[in-house]
DNA sequence: TTGTAAGCGTTATCAC
DNA sequence: GTGATAACGCTTACAA
């Protein structure tokens, strides 16, 4: 690699020229910088970012940490975030959790060992609490999305607990009255969707439980929500994620049930397929998630780097109902 | 940020023994290795991976540059080659070109800066070769992606020009003479899926002319594909990706078309979409692509760790047509 | 406006 | 087995 000291000797300057050759203030004579710069070309020099980042103390990383690369909701979210980051002149690094503490903590040492200056994470559990005021006490920004795990941390997300009311709501004004809802229960505690859910079959003096269907992550899904449907006799469905949105469709196709007739569905989290198979569902304003993400947390930075103190900030964006045309009125 | 400097203080050892403490090879005690990485816990110390890069000429950092990321084929890519990136001690730098060249040449120049030691890269045309020449002269492996843009460089594609075969064939054996293929044509010359399919066009003696139906990247795809298929009177399409299938799809919703009575769709790439959808598909061995990818990589920068020359590989997956009802026999 | 030199956190070489 | 030290490529006082 060609070093600006290969270039200092062709251009016959000094080092420290070809390095203010390349930086916005560097005093330098606009002349000079002109001709160091074809020198380099020439040479083939491009600036050497981990030195840089050695000396400034500024690596321009981010890291990008998901949960389920399945879910197409947040591949959408992936690239409005590269593309914000790379306006920033940041990088993006890229790593997966699949919804495991062990692998999540690898995650997060890499992602400090690089330097992060900031991370976007879905974080898995509580488990991995150390590494993040790890993260926290060396001062680098981070923000949660779409999930609440730490209470001090920025958080994106979205109201899952009234998407699941809306959900919900709609179905019990069509007439349903059955109504399955899935979940992945992760912690202990109920998901948001599913709290949405009870209040509005609270409100109509319905009992939530016999509906709550807790999946596996990754097996038989369709089988099991086969049986369920089967088993309550359930008119309607509300399928909490891109791929069990999937799973209840194929569990449909192999009951031979055709919507809205024999089942209503009704989808958590929207795609440019449920439009082309006509089937309602829940949608969130990526655009406004992805823009808020990246804001949150280079409003962090900006405000690290001039000393300030932030307190965690905490968005929550609104879901909507989409209708189309897999819900059927009783 | 802790340094192994600190850690030396606070353990009594010198600086060099915590570095040491923290390689497979160093050679340490066993137990001064156990008290140095206690140590560096208890204070929080993460090894900086730029100083590592700067010092060993070794960033372990893979580049990815893909396209577009509409297209739900690479994203499924993309997490099998992160797995297999991470697997190998790598971090996944990620960009995306969104098919222009200019923006091709900001992520390429990134990944240099950041002394990627590997890139692999769906690359846009022919205009950035100065920056691939660059690239190789630095010792900087690059594998292109599902394009073969570059004939020096290595390579992992898809046959195309077969699946566009298969897939006419298949249509032509059903009956169908008047069959639409579409494409997106990036540089003057057909895309190998076209090819294919002039090929089996000819094998039975059919113009396959009027049949080629060239898109534009990004916009209303869906009337397009409309006008053409009543234009042309054609009884089959083929989609040439996940994006176009989509579009067709929609075309099919406007005209009020049911499949596969009114028109057969063949879609070229799969998706678990397309299985619930009940569409046929020309798919690809995505685990094979994946580990070809990224073992070609990894073979490369392995050689020229040892200073090895190895010529440029050219590994080409043969897809399949998999067979579900969206294709009528006539 | 430009050059000199120190130092960022590592690893590798060389003594001991 | 361990410690001192030079070097990696860059930025930034400071000096000229």
């Amino acid at each position: 690699m060609v070093s600006s000291k290969d270039v200092a000797r062709a251009a016959n300057v000094s080092q420290s020229t070809v390095s203010r050759a390349y930086r916005e203030d560097g005093n330098i004579d606009p002349i000079t910088r002109q001709r160091v710069r074809e020198v380099a070309r020439q040479l083939g020099y491009f600036p050497n970012f981990s030195a840089r980042s050695l000396r400034n103390n500024q690596s321009h990383i981010i890291g990008l940490m998901l949960s389920d690369p399945n879910n197409a909701f947040f591949a959408s979210l992936t690239k409005r975030i590269e593309e914000h980051v790379t306006q920033m002149g940041y990088r993006v690094l890229l790593t997966y959790n699949d919804e495991n503490a062990k692998k999540e903590r690898n995650c997060l040492e890499s992602l400090i060992s690089s330097q992060a200056e900031g991370i976007l994470t879905m974080p898995v559990s509580k488990e991995n609490e150390d590494m993040y005021r790890t993260m926290h006490n060396n001062g680098i920004c981070a923000v949660q999305l779409l999930r609440r795990v730490y209470p001090n941390m920025n958080t994106v997300v979205v109201d899952d607990e009234l998407g699941g009311y809306i959900a919900t709501k709609y179905l019990l004004e069509q007439g349903h009255r059955r109504i399955i809802i899935t979940e992945y229960k992760f912690n202990q505690l109920l998901p948001a969707k599913t709290l949405g859910y009870q209040r509005a079959c609270e409100e109509y003096g319905i009992d939530p439980e016999p509906g709550i269907l807790n999946l596996p992550f990754d097996t038989n899904q369709d089988g099991i929500i086969a049986g369920a449907i089967a088993g309550l006799g359930a008119t309607a469905i509300i399928s909490s994620t891109i791929p069990i949105t999937m799973a209840t469709l194929k569990a449909c196709n192999s009951m031979g049930m055709k919507l809205p007739d024999d089942l209503s569905v009704l989808a958590y989290d929207d795609s440019e397929w449920l439009d082309i198979l006509g089937i309602s569902a829940i949608t969130h304003p990526m655009k406004e998630i992805g823009d808020n993400m990246v804001d949150v947390l280079f409003r962090n930075i900006e405000a690290r780097r001039k000393r300030e103190q932030l307190s965690a900030e905490n968005i929550s964006v609104k879901p909507y109902l989409l209708l189309r045309k897999s819900v059927r009125r009783l």
